[in-house]
Formats: C-alpha cells, sequence, structure tokens
DNA sequence: GGAGCGCTGTATCGTATGTTACGTATTTTG
DNA sequence: CAAAATACGTAACATACGATACAGCGCTCC
C-alpha cells in the first residue's frame, strides 16, 4: 500500500525517462518543499525543462500541477498536527534490509560516544593542535581511507600532516623522520594487521606519541598507545562497521579546527585564494 | 528578537482592525497551511475579502503575497532540516562539545535514510551485483576516501572493480576502457569539483551508469547520474560532513555482498586462502 | 544500416491569480 | 450629532503561471 508521495516515487522510479528521473530525484532530494514552488522553479533546480516537470507529476497520477501541490500539502498538513509520528516513511514498512543496518549504526554511535568521555577528546584534539611536531596517519587494509580523509582535513588547517600510504617498506622509511613530538594516527580494526603492530611498535620506541582508533575488541597496538578510541563495529553484515569511528574523526577533526580557529581561519582564507 | 512569522503576527494582532485580526487568527488556527494556499482560499478561509488577506500581509511588512508565501515556506523548510527529535527528546543532557557533533550526525542519517528509499538502494546494489561490466569509483577531495572504502570492499567479493586515483589525466585515459556495461561511483559534494564534472560527463556520453553520491543540494553530476544518493552534510562544524552518506556506503556494499553470497562466498574463502 | 518510436525542449496560448482603484459602510472624534 | 477618517468589499486589470502543440533528436529494434 503507497500511502505518501515520496513512497509513489520511490516505486515508479525505475519506470521513468531520464528527464522525469532527475525531476523526481531533485524532489526528493529536498522533500517536500521544492514541490510547493512553482513549474519554473522547480524546472530550473532540477536542470529540466518545465513539460518535463508537468509530464512527471502527470505520470505520478495527478490530474495538473495544483492538485500535485494539494497533495504535497495535505501531507505536511498531516505531520505537523501529530508532531509525533514523524516519520515521512511509515516506520519501516519492509522489515526490510535497510533498517537493521541504520538502527545498529545508530546504536554503534552511541555507544561509541557513550564510552568516550569529552575530556578524552579533547586532550587529542589538544594534542594534534598544538603542533609541536608532525602528525603522521595510517590505517589498515579497509581503514586506510579513514585515515586518508583525516589527513585530508588536517593538512588543510596545519602543516606537517602526512598520510602513509602505499607498501610496508615505503613507511618503514619514514621512522627516521619521526620522534618524541610526533604524532601517529593509526587505525586498527579486526582483522588486526601485523604489519601495522610491528610499525606502531618501532614507532613508540622512537617516542612517537600514538592515537589509536580501534574496535571494541581493542587492537594489540593499544598496548603502545597513548590514546586509545574504541569504537563498536558490530552490524548485521557480513562486514565489520567503521561508521562510529568515522563519526568519531570528523568530531576530532571539528575540535582541533576549533582550537587552531584563529591560525587555521587565516590559513583557509589563504588557501581559498591560492584556488 | 522577532525570528518567525507567527511571533511576528502575535506581536501586531493588537494594531489589527477587525478584518484582518480575523485573517490573522484564521492563519495562526492552522499555521502555517493556510498561507500556502491562494489568496483566495485564504480570503473564504477566514470570511473576509482578498483585499483583506493583502493588506494584512502587507501590515506584516511583506511588500507582496508571493514574497509572504516564501517566508513561510523557507521557515518550513527550516523545520524539516532539523527534525522534531530536538523538540521532543530534551537537549542532550551533558551539554558537552561533543554532543552537538553527534546529534546533527545522527540527525543526518536518520534523514538521509528517510529519503533513501530501500527500493531505490535495491536497485542500485543490484547493478552492482550484476557485473556485466566494470565498476569504477572515485570522489571528490575529501570524498575520495569513501570511495577508497567502497572499492576495497567491493573489490574483495567481485572483480573488475577499481578505484580512480591520481591526477585527472590519469583517470580520463580510462575512459576508453568504460562502455555501457560498465557502472561509475562518484562521491561529490560541495564545492562540486569541475574536474569531475567533466570526466561524468565524458563518461555518460560514453553509455556508463553513473551512481551519484552527493549533498541534499546535488552535485551537478546528477544531471548525467542513473541513481542519485543525497545525503544530509550540515554539522555545527567548520567541515561538512560525510558521516550519512559513509552509511550509506556501507549499507550498499552489504547489500551488494548479500546479493553476491553464493558466488562471494567462494571467493572469500579462496582469498582467505592465499593469505 | 535504416525505420520507427519515444523522449525532450521551444514557443505559444489561455487562464487563474494577485493586485489596484473606487465606492460604500462603519467607526471615531470634535 | 455631524463630519471626517478609516476600514472593507466589489469589480476591473495585468501579470505570471501552468498547459499544450509541435518539432528535433536520440535511441532501440529490425
Amino acid at each position: 500500500m503507497i500511502s505518501n508521495i515520496a513512497e509513489l516515487i520511490a516505486d515508479r522510479i525505475g519506470a521513468m525517462p531520464a528527464g522525469e528521473r532527475r525531476a523526481a530525484q531533485t524532489l526528493i532530494a529536498n522533500y517536500p518543499m521544492i514541490g510547493l514552488k512553482t513549474v519554473a522553479e522547480f524546472s530550473s533546480a532540477a536542470g529540466v525543462s518545465s513539460p518535463t516537470i508537468l509530464r512527471f507529476v502527470a505520470r505520478l497520477g495527478f490530474q495538473n500541477y495544483p492538485e500535485f501541490q494539494s497533495g504535497l500539502q495535505d501531507e505536511l498538513a498531516a505531520q505537523l498536527q501529530s508532531p509525533a509520528i514523524r516519520t515521512l516513511n511509515p516506520p519501516s514498512p519492509n522489515g526490510g534490509t535497510v533498517s537493521p543496518m541504520l538502527e545498529a549504526t545508530l546504536d554503534n554511535m552511541r555507544e561509541t560516544f557513550r564510552h568516550l568521555s569529552d575530556r578524552q577528546l579533547a586532550d587529542i584534539a589538544t594534542r594534534l593542535a598544538e603542533r609541536r611536531g608532525k602528525t603522521f596517519l595510517i590505517g589498515g587494509r579497509f581503514t586506510d581511507p579513514l585515515a586518508r580523509y583525516m589527513a585530508a582535513h588536517l593538512a588543510v588547517i596545519q602543516p606537517d600532516v602526512f598520510h602513509l600510504a602505499g607498501q610496508e617498506s615505503m613507511w618503514r622509511d619514514r621512522l627516521i623522520d619521526m620522534g618524541k613530538r610526533d604524532v601517529l594516527v593509526i587505525f586498527d580494526i579486526r582483522r588486526y594487521q601485523g604489519s601495522l603492530l610491528r610499525f606502531a611498535e618501532k614507532a613508540h620506541q622512537r617516542g612517537v606519541q600514538i592515537v589509536l582508533f580501534t574496535d571494541q575488541w581493542l587492537s594489540p597496538i593499544a598496548r603502545f598507545a597513548r590514546h586509545v578510541i574504541a569504537g563498536r563495529t558490530a552490524v548485521p553484515s557480513a562486514w565489520d562497521s567503521s561508521a562510529a569511528l568515522f563519526v568519531v574523526a570528523e568530531t576530532l577533526i571539528g575540535a582541533v579546527t576549533r582550537q587552531l580557529e584563529a591560525d587555521g581561519a587565516r590559513r583557509i582564507r589563504e588557501m581559498e585564494g591560492l584556488r
């Protein structure tokens, strides 16, 4: 049973020609506000012509555009009446494949942050922001993108940020550059990689401060780490989820940025100028 | 400070003549929906004439009726963006520095999935799983790690998965390998990169099916995309958040894996054997 | 490689909508 | 109580909006 227009679109979008599909996608993206504006605004937002918009609403079963808008307004009105039933999509009508995954992920994040004190996060942020030395980031097979993501952001707001990529032998050589004043951020979740462990140990021996992002079972690298962030990774999937760690990373990026704001803002402006 | 139109009305309703006061009262009674309808409907609902409605909105300081409607729409849009959770749930017990960021991120994810139908996700997963051709992934400056993350997983369960890295000229050369049977997954959020747009256009011309991960404002690449996933990115930080898109990516990875389970399981076992 | 079909945009049209002018009613004030 | 000022509705107007006809283009299927 299809109750609202969003579902109706999702149901039929597969059978739509390219132009109308673009209309559908822009409507979904900012649902339902675009649909309440004029045909001209809708069409230009979607990058198609007005007739395409009209054909789109006609395909949805509406006689004309005003009738379509009335439909959207009725939905909105019903929604505003009962704020409790705020869900546009009925609360997971299809015991579908999506919801359990999302639910588990949200739980993971709440759990992760529950075990993570503001204090700890602030300490790490401060350590990264004070920039007494260099910052290196590295990750495992599936978590290396997280290291890259964090490096990409940090590199904008401060110098001396390096992502360690490529072969094991490559980064081992970088050990020479590392010392007491430097920070090494490592991402390592199951199955923990021996190569990372060996690397972490050597860095530790050189006095490098290690910040470890790992899962709740703790990578063996925790033994050498100054700071350990343990994220929940369990989801109903064949794979572990790094989403919670990703959010922690973003939070940390935000915190560091805030601390460097005076400095960073100038840097960012300068960089904008270079574009 | 008066922030929304409802307050504005409450502030000035005392100084209004009878007819306009009736207009004000009917608007507040079913706020704001009546205001989004036509002047004629509004006037008859209030039991006054059209000009009275127009004088009413003029007294509120609007130049004309459409401008008044835009004001209401903007309010609604702002309301819908930050859903009820914030008003329902107490504003986060520990008012620490962490919570606002986490809260916003969780909201973003809920909001993103609310606009994302299971159907659409399933369609994309099927397209990726049927493997008629090759799968290419690429991302922008900050989103490329997401492309890498997804590529790293997909590459385990099926052959012919390629992440496009490095310089623009590098991937442009790969266009030769791409055709109708292939899929190109692009991550592009603000500020949208011209290089990606050009690449997407050329790929589209070659008949490549494009799956686009973007933000709610839709990258211009949406024009060429077969499937568009619009994630929320707004967080209280200097940076945009890619966390919602990350979770969608993980969900998609999970869905593809499930579809390929028969095949994939064998592959995974084989790969384990190679370690 | 050619014929047919379907999709999309341009240009035009009719109309519903917001706007304004004016006359009447109602209230206010001296 | 009278006169003026304000408020309100009717009716005519102009504009901008949605609707439609048509032609060009690309795609698919013989």
